[in-house]
DNA sequence: ATTTAAACTGACTAATCAGTCGGGAGATGT
DNA sequence: ACATCTCCCGACTGATTAGTCAGTTTAAAT
């Protein structure tokens, strides 16, 4: 990949964080990259386009960090402490990207189910859900209420995470996930 | 208060949900609420102004409810049972409202914690977690994170109740709360 | 050395935006 | 009858935007 695109890339999401990404116009994307407004849309043929790119490069490094650490060998409750841990470890570890995911999925707030469909192509999170509803391991067992609950703690945790670096701990992180299987989980 | 002004109002706050705070132009408010553009300026002297008039009358009404059902004189157990069902009934019968409140806290998005600024006036609120950790009420007593976590909560099920309206009912809303407490309460 | 294609440039355009302004309509007070 | 006020109008302005285009540079291929 030319140099020209990774700089445009890089300064883009740097500024989409920084100031949202419907208030950072292309061309200062493009001056602050070191390059013509026509070089932007020669790598990207829109806007959008970039944003989009800029998304699925993103999500991969998120699903690669998933799958290099991931256990399928093990129980619902194991498999759900493990994605825990390894979402809260990416997002702290990937800040900027932790954000750009947070403005993007605001970006796209069709409905009010938009932000969840960031996180929705994890076959093995849903696969987890619903063995856990057809075990009953859960107070309540709606698909639609467990994903939500769980992506928005976690969500929720990584900001936290974020904004207090010092607490994120191994221990702390699983003291998160302690918090949210007592709480949801049957008797 | 005029019924051009009210109706200016109304359909800002209706073309604000459905496509965005940033995305919807004053001369299309204006347009759809059936005036021109020089009265929406003259009863707000900016958007700004605009979105800020809205955001205060929801939060209005939003405390307004609280105050109206709230009993100070139960333990914090209670109060935040009490608030969680408070906030939960206000929005799932408020949708518009709740849904502005999810645009206009990222519309003003500049750091992290902005989202939650927007329900941190409830001194009540605070009041009850700062007594909650004095009394070790909890597994984790850093007011930073009850709050955050209280709040994330109490937004997702509001979001998931919307969307599922056929499940808002006491006993799940008072369900949703246990699963919370189970999980944060200390042992 | 010549051709070819991709990368790159930056002035430019058409559209859109928030906000202005000069003036009209109607009500109230004197 | 006159003055004054608020409400209201909509054409207009200046700034900003995403995206274009005609032409230049670079580098590899023949």
């Amino acid at each position: 990949m030319s140099t020209k695109k990774e700089k445009i890339l890089k300064t883009a999401m740097r500024l989409f964080v920084e100031n949202g990404i419907q208030s950072t116009a292309t061309a200062l994307i493009a001056k602050e990259a070191g390059v013509a407004t026509g070089t932007l849309f020669h790598h990207f043929k829109s806007k959008e386009d970039l944003v989009n790119e800029l998304y699925n490069s993103i999500f991969d490094s998120l699903i690669s960090y998933q799958k290099e650490y991931f256990d399928e060998n093990s129980d619902a409750y194991e498999r759900l402490r493990q994605i825990w841990r390894l979402d809260i470890e990416w997002g702290t570890t990937h800040v900027e990207y932790a954000h750009f995911l947070e403005r993007y999925s605001f970006f796209y707030y069709a409905s009010e189910s938009a932000i969840d469909e960031t996180y929705e192509h994890f076959e093995h999170c849903e696969k987890t859900f619903k063995e856990a509803i057809s075990k009953k391991l859960m107070k309540i067992n709606d698909l639609e209420y467990i994903r939500n609950h769980y992506i928005w703690n976690i969500r929720m945790n990584i900001i936290y995470f974020i904004n207090q670096p010092e607490q994120c701990t191994p221990e702390n992180i699983d003291k998160t996930f302690t918090i949210y299987w007592t709480g949801i989980a049957n008797v």
